[in-house]
DNA sequence: AGCTCTTATGAATCATTGA
DNA sequence: GTCAATGATTCATAAGAGC
């Protein structure tokens, strides 16, 4: 039994899991170039988690995030990608617009806006006022550095709806002439793709509950969240970047996942903690207190 | 019989019905100051159906729309709301940035951002491409002209009930991954399984299929979509505009809900479809060719 | 009436081909 | 070189038919 739990620490040990102590802008320049494949995170929404963090003003949240995007933008691969977590907050009963100045902003920088994800909270945080509903949705921003990158598809596929059992049963005359249209040699193995597949592509929208596993931190994500985004982006063995780590759910879940990550968090607090619950060593990496597990 | 469907269309006739057969940019000029309770529309794409408008640049996009905005922005009452439904097309790999600067722009002309809540459209168009899965939301953005606004929240309070709670033991992981939201979702069969439950207030989020049932027009939004926002920030007796009026779908549901209202086309192709299907008078208003009921 | 089963198709996007 | 047209790909709904 010991050594059985022994060889699964190993197993673990393989993929580096890191946790710097620090501000993301002072810290990220230390990263070298192309060397994430990765980057995902919920930056502090502006003006909110103040106890935490400064507490940006939203007016002023572009000028601050887009340095730090500028040195993200460094550290990843060609190939990588972006996810960007984020939501507008509300401020004197209007939606502010420093998100999509944002979005304006590292387009500028040279990023590409490749595609808005919507994160559907189905349980959203209770409440009523008179001018809105709840607010059950934040952004997924996905950015790349080319137009081309690294997309695993196959390895988010969900089940299929139940309709495939009834309807492939007889392939309708409609679905006939539609495949009579493409290639002639394509109808016969259409059929037995289709009747084998029991996996479908998602979309864009992704179902998920706030189930906030860590009571700790005021704004975890839930970690199915980080994990669809790691499946979608990355290999076993790619590096996944969360400059902004707080409680560490993006780095515990690409570490599950086997792949190395790496993350950055200006609260010592949360770092300890995170240290802890972990077994990770404490070390001093060029000035930096660095928590890792090698 | 006969008495009762001629009770009925007077009935109707009480709530005029207007279709104006031109460009929104030389007929709202001639509409009063303040007379609309809630404008939505879903303007056409950035060069999307081209056969029917003139197909809109992206990089023309926001000036092209702001002056007819600026117009919208006067014949709404303060109290009104104006809901825009709109998504960035894809152009050469990236979501194009248009509807990110008319927001910017409509709030320099003096709109409130208010909220912006997401269409989640089930049945997306289906496709396959290396770089993004199937685009299955839009975007419908609330503008105010004020931070206090008419809203009726009452009108669109969902069912609640506990059927919920013995549904989840038995659901697949094919329904835990999909979505189960009841909002506006799968109505109408049993309504009496309702009746003794309790109601909720829905999210900004909206479960809709795109149903389409007009299949004249290419564009043509879900009833469902309209009817909600008109329940929503409109009473019996209001004033519904419908600049983009399409098929007429926004109109037809206004009326039906006991609205007036009012819709500029284009096409004069949709204006005498629509006229015929509705039995409209074709009239002269101004030198505008007006199709109405009274 | 209330099921089940059948049928049609939808504001799409990308790679390729041809001008 | 750029730009426009065409083909290939694909899932979930509603309406309608059948029992």
């Amino acid at each position: 039994m010991k050594s059985q739990q022994l060889l699964l620490i190993n197993e673990e040990l393989e993929y580096s899991l890191q946790l710097m102590n620090g501000d993301a802008g002072d810290i990220l320049p230390c990263l070298p170039d192309a060397s994430v494949d990765l980057i995902i995170t919920s930056p502090p929404y502006a003006d909110q988690r103040k106890n935490v963090y400064g507490g940006i003003h939203a007016d002023r949240y572009v000028e601050w995030f887009v340095p730090i995007a500028g040195e993200l933008l460094r550290v990843l691969k060609p190939s990588g990608s972006f996810i960007l977590n984020i939501k507008e907050r509300v401020l004197k009963g209007e939606r502010h617009t420093y998100v999509l100045e944002l979005i304006i902003a590292l387009r500028q920088q040279g990023w590409l806006w490749t595609e808005e994800y919507i994160w559907h909270k189905k349980n959203c945080y209770p409440g009523k006022w008179p001018n809105r509903f709840r607010d059950a949705w934040e952004r997924c921003i996905h950015f790349t550095k080319n137009k081309k990158f690294a997309m695993y598809q196959e390895a988010v596929m969900v089940p299929m709806g139940d309709w495939r059992n009834s309807r492939l049963k007889n392939l309708s005359a409609t679905d006939k002439r539609r495949d009579e249209s493409r290639v002639m040699s394509g109808f016969g193995k259409k059929i037995e793709n289709w009747l084998n597949r029991k996996l479908a592509y998602p979309t864009n929208v992704l179902n998920l509950a706030t189930e906030c596993s860590n009571k700790n931190h005021a704004a975890a994500f839930p970690d199915k969240l980080p994990e669809w985004f790691i499946k979608l982006f990355t290999q076993r063995g790619d590096t996944v970047l969360d400059p902004f780590s707080g409680s560490g759910t993006t780095l515990q879940v690409a570490n599950k996942l086997d792949r190395h990550s790496l993350g950055i968090e200006i609260s010592s607090v949360y770092c300890e903690q995170f240290a802890v619950a972990r077994d990770l060593k404490k070390v001093d990496k060029n000035g930096i207190i660095t928590y890792a597990n090698d």
